[in-house]
DNA sequence: ACGGCTTGTGATGGTTTTGTGAACTTTTCC
DNA sequence: GGAAAAGTTCACAAAACCATCACAAGCCGT
């Protein structure tokens, strides 16, 4: 699940430094120079974030956030400014943004407000389901719960590490899907991991020993010979 | 008797944010993104608390507030502004609000202003408190009294500070949830916050010290590695 | 303005996790 | 049956992570 940003932003410089950032984090950017044009590549779907200049040719970057509110579904909006006396004019207007960031900013900054954006809609979808937490898994004996980051194999429960986790959970949640190990690295280390995909069989081997009865003949995690491996169905 | 909030604001991120809130508070939340529909709806009565944002699409929230108070009967206003300006503040406390946060508030701080104002009602009515306090937590020896801010550890009164009360708070009213550092920032210090999250590690680590037992062997704040904190089960 | 308490941050040391190399086993295919 | 390819297992060093302490700046009440 490789989150999309799309980075709206007509100064060659800026744009480009934003799509390296917003790469770094293990994002994927998607660059438009226009208004106009940025409006429709988010009307297309897919956009998780939109990383907004305010001054764009084609469509104004206030016209572009209005439409972009209007759109169904709520996609996180953040703003660019160059002076302050624009950005108490877009607060004062309050388009519906939902963070702002005055050049000349900080590549940590953008980092930051970046992350801090996808960690309020994350802990929105987390909580939105009224009556609570039903994205339990529990299969053939083996419970995973993600909000709690637990996981009990008959009612015992198994301690993992946070990688053991994470893998544990991308394949409960895709039952039956097989995944090569660039997949997985890809899915469960980040989009931009470097590193040998060898490790991801010894990653799997140590969740064998922790959830498997018998890690000789995995039930749970099965391998599929030459392609990769696959969550029992 | 369980209250009524109406909240009013238009950026679903932070609507979201406040109906959580004021759902943890063991109120009903009722949230609406539009000033004049906002109002309507607080004319269909049965409202005891509205939040309002000031700046929203079909009616101001100026506008709204004045409607308010034209209405009979006193329902307290919780105002939030973009900006801390002296001008809205003046302009909000005029406009008949009770309080008003400025954005970015955090969660701690909301809760507190709504008790507030909900206090200043119990008193103003010569009512008893409704609900009575339901919402004190108790967990295996630690008592937590958020009306009095007080915290008990096997009927012996522990010291917090402010932050580590509200830390605490925090854990306690969402047990077993597994909380990342830049989450509890979010939540306790602020929803963005410009801090280290290591600070947060020193104030777990004080708390610790103070409620805990054998703070080498916490029982009551855990540790999940290379996640983040999670209060007991 | 003063003194004490709170709070954020730097520094340090210890612990857990994780990636990788290498040896070893199983499967596939000629 | 044997060699090559693919997967498993194990040990170890590096990296990531966490607890703790000390300190300075901020805040509050007096």
């Amino acid at each position: 699940m490789t989150r999309t940003v799309l980075i709206i932003e007509d100064n060659p410089g800026i744009g480009e430094l934003v799509r390296m950032q917003v790469s770094d984090l293990g994002m994927k950017p998607v660059l438009v120079d226009r208004g106009d044009t940025g409006l429709e590549r988010f009307r297309e779907g897919g956009v998780d974030l939109v990383i907004l200049d305010l001054m764009l040719p084609g469509l104004d970057g206030l016209a572009v956030c209005r439409e972009i509110r209007a759109c169904p579904g709520y996609v996180p909006v953040l703003m660019l400014t160059a002076k302050s006396t624009e950005l108490d004019r877009v607060l004062g207007l309050e388009m519906g943004a939902d963070d702002y960031l005055t050049k000349p900013f900080s590549v940590a900054e953008l980092a930051a407000r970046v992350k801090a954006l996808f960690r309020r809609v994350d802990a929105l979808s987390q909580a939105a389901p009224a009556g609570g937490q039903a994205d339990e898994i529990e299969v053939d004996g083996l419970r995973i719960d993600p909000v709690r980051r637990r996981v009990f194999v008959d009612d015992r429960e198994v301690d993992l590490t946070a990688r053991e986790f994470d893998l544990l959970w991308h394949f409960a949640s895709h039952r039956g899907r097989v995944f090569s190990r660039a997949q997985l690295l890809d899915s469960v280390w980040g989009y931009n991991h470097e590193g040998y995909e060898h490790t991801v069989n010894t990653h799997i081997n140590r969740l064998r020993n922790k959830i498997e009865a018998d890690p000789a003949d995995p039930r749970y995690v099965q391998t599929v010979w030459g392609v990769g491996y696959r969550f029992m169905d």
